[in-house]
DNA sequence: GTTCGTTCCGAAACCGGTTTCGGCAAGGGG
DNA sequence: CCCCTTGCCGAAACCGGTTTCGGAACGAAC
């Protein structure tokens, strides 16, 4: 069996003289200090029992020679393979394909700064998931785990939890587990999306919600119905939807409340890609999108700017929060308590042209209360 | 400081007595069966000098007793981290993100199947990710490399082949340099393009080519002109545009071709933002597209599906470009030789209504000669 | 002038594997 | 019967780090 790797390299100079090139190991750098291997690791390892001077001359030497440790050569020792590990799941109606570059993006900055890289996996199914899990914590390919579009009873969260691997949530538990976590708060977006069709005239607005296993699915509804209580409206069964995650789902549900004696003049939608269906729904009785109807969504998709007119969603920033995502799951590996390592953030309101005046006088202001759901 | 790492973990069986459970390692395999750790480490490894006696006990005990090797733990030695490493260099216009997803399941497909991961980085400009790639390659994060977007006078292919370092790309090199490559045959589809118009009737075809940077580029135009001359058209340097990535670019491209004293009845775009860029510009000269142009693009971006008419392109399968590639930079890895490394693939065409008769009634053939284009 | 406590570093074990080297036993040829 | 392969495995070094343990040197306290 040869020996792999392609640290292990031919050069050429000196006149033809194959002469084999290896890195520069932590013993070179002790040989040429005339210390230790032990001394120059515990010196680069921030360990009190060497003083300030020789910690010096051995970092001055390290980079001088450009010595960097094999972080997998550590971490037989350490336990520690300096990753972050992934688990995408495939699923058709994800609406956040699109912006899984920028999510990534995000997770790799965050983890680069402290110098862990990111370890993905796919799966095509709940079971696959819970299975790469398994195989991924048993070969420990990564320190811990960022769980995206977090569900209700996860079973990620439950295995996660009896390894005791360190992980955080993308998204909010729906038991109090007191998980590390990054939630955008959809309930504000669902709430202003309210609020702003009220001002401008709609007194019968649908909501129809996105899928039913994820955790953010009660919350939106919530950030809905406060919403209408803020505004004083009352919620009609009939005008509240649930699980609609794709085109269909949301053309179906749309065509349902059309149908009513007394349509929504407005629908709120949890997900965009239902929104696009309210759009299919609404030309198929004729109604004009942005006039006769108006339609608000949520996940900010590229296809929501390429219809007409575009769709007005709320964006959400999926760089930022896999860059917080990094930095909490690294903080957390490194020993902090969940309940330090809890973030939310707000999306961001893209007023598009979906939206136009209601029935009611914009200026018939029937605001009654506040409530603590603004930002 | 304080040994990491979720592999020791404690256990609370036995009436509350701490157990610390360590993994079981190859010493304990070894000793289970009388044997020394070399001998199961050689077994495993199918060493010649293992008698199959000895190799199959060993293979038994080794999964009874759930044994699994730490790749890191082999690392150190056979400097091989079983990683397959992705550079993702982000870009507003790149069509490929929204098939991130389907290529990195491709990727880790065919990673796990050999035993691999994937380690995955971001950059946000050509130097940057140069520099991300000498960081992986110096801390030995990946085996080797997946180029995707391989561009003309690649940094990147020059680099990695300096440092000697197994890499494969999606695309092809423009020198030839005889790299491992998969690569999917815009040439061909560009063709089809050209004779699927013709044979509606379309006679003035303009192309709207890609980014001028990447290698793609020259093939897709070379695929256009060998269906024009197939055709028995001449092609007018007015009808041929370049470097159109975006909404914009290919609006602006369609624009001035639209406005020539004998416009194209039909436009073939290199990429699908592009195509989106004609409809906009058909539209501000009120054209319907279709009807009054037809309009062919390439990619299959989603967007494409949503705007009206869908448009017809030409749609890659990511995720087997992604699980070839795998496969291919592993058996490079392996030290297979690049000639033996080169596969490719044909778009699908996906006939969606963005194209339609055109001025010549066409059941006038002036097909003259084949060509080795087809398939 | 001991004794004791610090400070700081070296020696050596260790982590979990792989690989080299050598040697024993069995078998074949002369 | 001896020698020389050949097959098969053990012993030990090795990979590149980390961590434990112990002790030398030094100053302060008694």
């Amino acid at each position: 069996m040869i020996r792999g790797g392609f640290n292990l390299r031919i050069d050429l100079h000196d006149k033809g003289m194959r002469r084999v090139v290896t890195r520069v190991t932590i013993a070179d750098v002790s040989d040429a200090l005339g210390l230790t291997k032990s001394t120059v690791s515990r010196a680069l390892n921030h360990y009190p029992d060497i003083s300030e001077t020789t910690r010096n001359r051995v970092k001055a030497m390290a980079d001088k020679m450009g010595y960097r440790p094999l972080s997998h050569a550590q971490a037989i020792r350490t336990g520690l393979v300096k990753s972050l590990g992934l688990v995408i799941q495939m699923a058709d109606h994800d609406a956040q394909r699109p912006f899984l570059a920028e999510f990534l993006a995000g997770l790799s900055e965050g983890a680069s700064v402290e110098g862990f890289t990111l370890t993905i996996a796919t799966s095509n199914s709940a079971d696959a998931t819970v299975e790469t899990f398994r195989s991924m914590i048993r070969d420990h390919k990564a320190d811990g785990f960022i769980l995206q579009r977090t569900m209700i009873n996860d079973r990620r969260i439950e295995l996660l939890g009896e390894e005791q691997v360190p992980f955080v949530l993308f998204g909010r538990a729906d038991q109090p587990k007191d998980c590390p976590s990054f939630d955008i708060l959809g309930e504000v977006a669902m709430r202003k999306a309210v609020l702003h069709l009220v001002s401008l005239g709609h007194r019968h607005i649908g909501f129809i919600n996105g899928g039913a296993q994820y955790t953010y699915a009660p919350f939106r509804k919530a950030g809905f119905l406060r919403g209408m209580q803020d505004a004083g409206l009352s919620v009609d069964a009939k005008y509240v939807s649930q699980d609609a995650v794709t085109v269909a789902d949301g053309e179906a549900a749309a065509a349902n409340m059309l149908s009513l004696p007394m349509p929504p003049t407005a629908i709120i939608c949890a997900v965009d890609m239902a929104a696009l269906g309210v759009y299919r729904a609404a030309a198929s009785v004729g109604l004009v999108v942005g006039k006769d109807i108006s339609v608000i969504g949520y996940d900010g998709v590229p296809e929501g700017a390429h219809v007409s007119p575009p769709l007005s969603t709320f964006a959400v920033n999926f760089k930022e929060a896999g860059q917080r995502l990094s930095d909490l799951l690294i903080r957390r590996i490194r020993g902090a308590k969940p309940h330090d390592l809890q973030e939310t953030a707000v999306p961001k309101f893209l007023n598009r042209g979906s939206t136009g005046a209601g029935l009611v006088d914009p200026n018939t202001s029937i605001f009654t209360k506040g409530g603590n759901y603004e930002n």
